[in-house]
DNA sequence: TCCTAAACGAGACGGTACGTCCTGTCTTTGT
DNA sequence: ACAAAGACAGGACGTACCGTCTCGTTTAGGA
């Protein structure tokens, strides 16, 4: 049996309304004025919040707006549900590549910033968002997977041609994320690891 | 061909040693002390030099950067040459990849911040480095189709593919840029476009 | 006059301990931190107290302030008790010197620097402290006038000049407030005044 | 013989204009909305100057206000000449008092809570406006002196009771500081010294 | 003895000033 | 005229403090 009563922390709890708030102005912020408007002083009189609320919950502005990412995709995206063979992986591929509008693009470029200007928020970013979506796709990927024991390398390296692929073109914006990429993605990584 | 005096600019010429120092200093800076720390100041410090004249050569810190990386890549990278197979792509892919050190990689990825932060070097970057990238690989790509007219949609899928994934690696080093990505990546392209 | 029970105010009553742990501790920490660091934050978390607590008892920092210092002379500090002509003068400037010291020092400046920040706290500093001990010394004066009728502008000069020296040198710490100043003191005040 | 040519400092000089752009505005921020409203900030873009450029030329607030006192001194104060006798002392003192307007007097109060607040500041004050000022009072005594050896005591108690009296009046404002302080002033030293 | 309401410790909250840093431009002297 | 040096305007960053607020806990006096 576990320990009965935590003893709560002393103290007015954080107010969760707060964080939401805060997270909701950056968000509309970064998607209006773009990333480099969202300041730590905008964004806290924006949101009629103290500049120390900020640092209180969050260490930097890098981890405030990472954290406003997560906080918009988790209200905007779709949970995907893929199914078992090729057409199931190009539907959530062509999920993931529709739910980057605009507006998430903007705020997912701004992250790459901060993951290459701050060692830090580097790591925090990684293990926060692109692992969790790595570990996401290669669930899928093992479904259309025949074979019982699949090779680490194929897939990581399908993985990254994926991810790698989208990233690319969401930084250079030289071609649009369409659903001719998902499915021509879809088609080679089916080959790649089965 | 006429040798005369074609009338010199009045005043001290440009000195192109000092701008070969000052690339070198930015090189230098990027890559013990990171990208943040090659503040404009710093380096004109370093290289002993007055911050006006690095706004002289170029419009702003980006494209010193940006040139720095050029600079660097020149001296060191050799030119590589690939054949007309799949083999000749591997090479061409693994030299590429080896090109890439930790110092180069520090400079590429302080560019892809500039290149989101900065709306103007984006482009300047993207015609300049990026495209002509591109245009080589194409270059290489074509070298190994047998069809005279080749997809344009499906080379730029290809294209995507391979700097998608070293782009991808490049920016979160969760994987090494190793041949085996080489050799799977010339194997999937080869098999795309054939 | 009724004796009725006036209704107690419901709850929990305050206590008068906390009330002077709260004097003691702010007084301790201006004595040997200064006046700058004698933050409400600061005299809370020493005395094992809410901030909440400090403002409930006082205003605001200014009173808390002006209130430690009096609760610090009230113990400190033997009631003066002059005579009647100038060397009882004389004595009782020389006490009121000499209760001055490092650590009164220190708040009664602190109290200054209140006083002209704060307009409100000004005039409750000046009706609660100033005006106390300018009647109190005016009070020692008349004992040693000859004359009944005091002139008014006379006795104002007299306090003046001699509250005047003491802040002066209280402030500025240039000379020390020692016999020779009370001894002078009393004496241009007695002729001037008879 | 000294050295002659003291190399120039390298780069672009400060600019005097500027310096004095910064005083006239912290002068005028000063008295018009009072020693708190003079914010660094608020200096800064009322005198449209870069907040970097006040950190240049002063330390820290105290010191910059400090200096705009001087400043604003130098500018409306008229150079007061004295005469030999009591007569002359009275009109010097006179000067000085009408000399406190509002304005002035809210800038030497300020002055006097960053004495206390910061003590690097408070020698910094004392030896660059209190000790000047004491010293030409000192000089002023000296000449109604008839005894050619002053006794240095009785100097600095008379000293201390003019500008004593006169600060006590200054920050507390319960009485004025008009003329007839200075003639009784000017009677009582002039006894004490003779 | 139990109930209740205010005092209490702790610390989050809005707001504001501080002093540092960086970018890109401007202005000197020296070559 | 260019170059080195560094002052300049502008603005973001992260820290500190003030006075208010909101939790859970404690404690007196009235029922």
């Amino acid at each position: 049996m576990s320990i009965e009563k935590t003893h709560a922390k002393p103290g007015r709890p954080r107010s969760e309304s707060v964080r939401r708030k805060i997270l909701q102005t950056t968000v509309g912020l970064m998607i209006e004025r773009g990333y480099k408007a969202a300041t730590m002083k905008r964004i806290a009189s924006s949101a009629r919040v103290g500049k120390q609320t900020l640092y209180r919950w969050w260490h930097n502005r890098a981890e405030l707006l990472m954290e406003a990412l997560l906080f918009y995709a988790e209200e905007n995206v779709d949970t995907v549900l893929a199914g078992l063979d090729r057409r199931g992986l190009e539907a959530f591929l062509a999920a993931i590549f529709q739910s980057i509008t605009k507006e998430t693009g903007e705020i997912l470029r701004g992250l790459i910033v901060e993951s290459i200007v701050d060692e830090a928020f580097a790591s925090l970013f990684f293990e926060n968002f692109i692992k969790q979506r790595q570990k996401r796709l290669e669930y899928e990927i093992k479904l259309l997977q025949k074979t019982a024991e699949p090779d680490p390398q194929k897939m990581g390296i399908a993985i990254d041609i994926i991810f790698g692929a989208m990233w690319y073109r969401l930084i250079f914006r030289h071609r649009p994320l369409d659903n001719a990429l998902a499915n021509e993605l879809a088609a080679m990584v089916t080959q790649l690891v089965s």
